[in-house]
DNA sequence: CGTGTGACGCGAG
DNA sequence: CCTCGCGCCACAC
């Protein structure tokens, strides 16, 4: 079924799910994706994937911000806001802001 | 088929 | 709270 997609695709059509206001992280977008421990691959996609991707709502599991975002994790923030998600420094409250698409 | 690589994750000190 | 280090797996060459 979604095996026929490959991994890469998987993650993007996964990032391109995520609601606005809400956050995932690399690990559970790679768990969802079918491989729990493939996180860092997720982060590749991220770099060379496709930048119109909703990737300022995919963050690492301490909400923090990417570093190849453009305009750097300021860019990032500043990407995340226009989402609605005000945040101070650099770190969202994932643990409010976390959305898991199997809750449903 | 072998090697390198990475916008990560987590345990340990 | 911090830094250090290994694992981890898909993908490009």
């Amino acid at each position: 079924m979604n095996q026929r997609l490959s991994f890469k695709s998987e993650v993007i059509t996964i990032v391109k799910s995520i609601p606005r206001g809400r956050l995932m992280t690399y690990g559970q977008i790679a768990a969802l994706a079918g491989n729990p421990g493939a996180a860092r691959i997720v982060g590749g996609i991220a770099h060379f994937g496709d930048t119109s991707l909703p990737w300022q709502r995919v963050v690492n599991k301490s909400g923090y911000l990417g570093s190849g975002y453009p305009g750097g994790r300021k860019g990032h923030r500043k990407a995340l806001e226009k989402d609605g998600i005000y945040i101070s420094g650099f770190r969202a409250p994932i643990e409010s802001l976390i959305w898991w698409p199997k809750e449903k």
